[in-house]
RNA sequence: GCGGGUGUAGCUCAAUGGUAGAGCUCCAGCCUUCCAAGCUGGUGGUGAGGGUUCGAUUCCCUUCACCCGCUCCA
């Protein structure tokens, strides 16, 4: 497809999401609000049918007996639901907290990040060593994150000078915070690990998690936050969930509910979304077993995409480089779909897969960790030798009565986006073909084809005429599949051809129509969306029938 | 965050410094025995705020949203 193919199919997707009521921007009639958005009644019910999905093939459908197919052994799997607001000091152990709150700029040749009123630098003139005897002097702006002697040895270093040439050094003004330099001279900042001027971005906000004060005379001393990600709900609960249920390792507990992230740039429809919805897995096992857990985790949430009608030359796995991964982080896959307002190639995460180690349960447990120069990790302190943000002191390992042995679980975290595996359903779904109408002329045609399982309306009833009877039938028809749980539609309303491609528009799988035939031998035609088949079924099997496709 | 573009009915698109039109959709009826465009009627609109003007949908400013590129992506 080429590349003006795939946004005109988004426009389609987008403008189809409004037309038909799946999704909306959000508090559209004020002139919106960017980042958020709105389902509509079709879309909600489609949202609903994949959080179900998920629920189910995760949670209440799994079988904790016997291990299912690729998995190492049997396993539990339970759900929790926690609260959006947490603790603070749950996102200060977790890491969020330093880097989610403060004004930041990140040097792109040390490839490290500063807090903007952390970094402090004098304006400085000298010939550059490197540029060779003939150059002209150089004006930049050396920072250090540290105080004066600082900023000098780090001069001396950007111009080549040795420390007795220390007089070389052309000084101007006072130190300043790089708070108080314009973006405009940033080409003139020598970045406090940089060995070149201009490597620093513009200092950007940070404020990815979104502030709220508890109570209702409450003052910035009782800042709390909207959670980031469900995870850490999770594993604050970790101990709370061993001890009351029964379950032993290895287990999945499970959880669905909206996180918030203050993005930097929403952008393309809901992919990158303030507010969302994550269904999370926090699946904890033995150390040693870790590495098949986080391969059978991977390749088991690859395949439910495809389960639901991802096509999978549409969806990669993609293992992440070293230099993505987290500090902690062993090994991250991430499942990415080909958006359709993604260039050729390119791919769009809807789930990371992520083998997390001990990390977060020991943060937990002793304090905001980072690491070390060698590469484990330690409890980050402050200035007085103190841990800089004190974990719970509580005991969060397992003991395993099977093999007498005490640790610290490690985790595997598959985490989805609702939102964002919606709209690739969505993407995938939107199909365009040519359907002959009654007198035999080719008419172009939008059909969802969405899986059974997630069609918002799973079966619609029409009378072909409104006479004779039909309509007083297809109705009986109609709530017999409502009271059997199945969602349908009735429609009596225009040109049975017309209802038939409203349908389709939505993605209703089978269609079933009441006909003169009906009132004499008791059956109605079902016709399937994808094929135009339609075939006579006994009015008494119809929802035992809907009920059989649904399950296939 | 920066630069560019766009904003008229549910959708697709017209038009104009002087009463904003069409097609489709939708709704009400008629007609209709299986795949959208037969008939009649109807609902409905200039993203928001301000300015210039006798009069602004049109010109100017601000703002909001969306799209594209850059940046970013914890």
């Amino acid at each position: 497809m080429s590349q003006s193919d795939r946004s005109e199919l988004m426009d389609k997707v987008v403008s189809l999401c409004k037309r038909r009521g799946f999704i909306f921007q959000d508090s559209e009639i004020y002139g919106g609000q960017n980042g958020f958005w709105d389902y509509g009644p079709l879309g909600t019910e489609l949202k609903r049918n994949v959080r179900e999905s998920w629920w189910h093939d995760m949670v209440s459908g799994h079988d904790p007996i016997d291990a299912p197919e690729g998995a190492p052994q049997a396993f539990q799997m339970v759900g929790v639901e926690t609260t959006i607001i947490m603790n603070p000091q749950v996102w200060k152990c977790s890491g969020h907290y330093d880097l989610f709150v403060d004004k930041m700029v990140d040097c792109k040749e040390a490839k490290k990040r500063y807090r903007h009123d952390h970094v402090n630098g004098r304006w400085v003139t000298s010939k550059r060593k490197a540029d060779g005897d003939a150059a002209e002097p150089k004006r930049v702006f050396v920072t250090a994150v540290g105080e004066e002697a600082e900023i000098q040895d780090r001069a001396l270093s950007y111009f080549g000078l040795k420390k007795k040439y220390v007089d070389r050094l052309e000084w101007e003004g006072d130190i300043q915070s790089l708070t108080e330099i314009p973006v405009d001279d940033y080409s003139s900042v020598v970045g406090p690990d940089a060995s070149e001027a201009g490597t620093l971005t513009a200092p950007r906000d940070f404020n990815l998690m979104f502030r709220t004060i508890i109570g209702a005379l409450g003052t910035d001393d009782d800042a709390a936050f909207l959670r980031p990600e469900t995870a850490q709900g999770i594993f604050v609960n970790f101990k709370n969930v061993v001890d009351s249920s029964r379950v032993k390792l290895p287990l999945g507990i499970c959880q669905i509910g909206k996180s918030f992230r203050n993005e930097i740039t929403p952008r393309n429809f809901t992919f990158r979304s303030r507010e969302f919805e994550q269904m999370e897995i926090e699946f904890f096992c033995h150390p040693d077993q870790s590495q098949e857990w986080y391969t059978y985790w991977r390749n088991r949430r690859f395949a439910w995409y495809t389960s639901l009608g991802i096509q999978s030359e549409n969806l990669i796995l993609r293992e992440h480089h070293k230099e993505e991964l987290a500090h902690y982080s062993v090994g991250t896959a991430d499942i990415e779909y080909a958006f359709p307002f993604l260039p050729e190639g390119d791919y769009g995460e809807l789930e990371g897969v992520a083998h997390r180690g001990d990390f977060d349960l020991r943060s937990h447990m002793e304090g905001k960790l980072k690491a070390t120069d060698e590469g484990t990790l330690e409890v980050e302190l402050n200035e007085h030798g103190q841990p800089k943000y004190r974990g719970s002191g509580k005991d969060l390992t397992y003991f395993d009565d099977q093999i007498r042995e005490r640790f610290i679980p490690h985790v595997i975290e598959p985490s989805a986006g609702a939102d964002r595996a919606t709209l690739a359903f969505l993407c995938e779904a939107y199909f365009e073909d040519k359907q002959p109408d009654e007198k035999g002329k080719m008419q172009s045609r939008v059909v969802m084809r969405f899986h059974p399982r997630l069609a918002p309306i799973k079966a619609a009833v029409f009378p072909l005429v409104k006479k004779d009877g039909q309509p007083e039938k297809a109705k009986e028809i109609y709530r017999a599949l409502k009271a059997a749980g199945i969602a349908a539609t009735y429609d009596e309303q225009a040109a049975i051809g017309r209802r038939y491609r409203r349908q389709d528009e939505i993605g209703t799988p089978w269609c079933l129509t009441v006909d003169g035939e009906t009132l004499e031998n008791g059956t109605v035609t079902i016709r399937d969306r994808d094929s135009l088949e339609q075939t006579r079924i006994s009015v008494d099997d119809v929802v035992d029938e809907i009920s059989k496709r649904l399950r296939a």
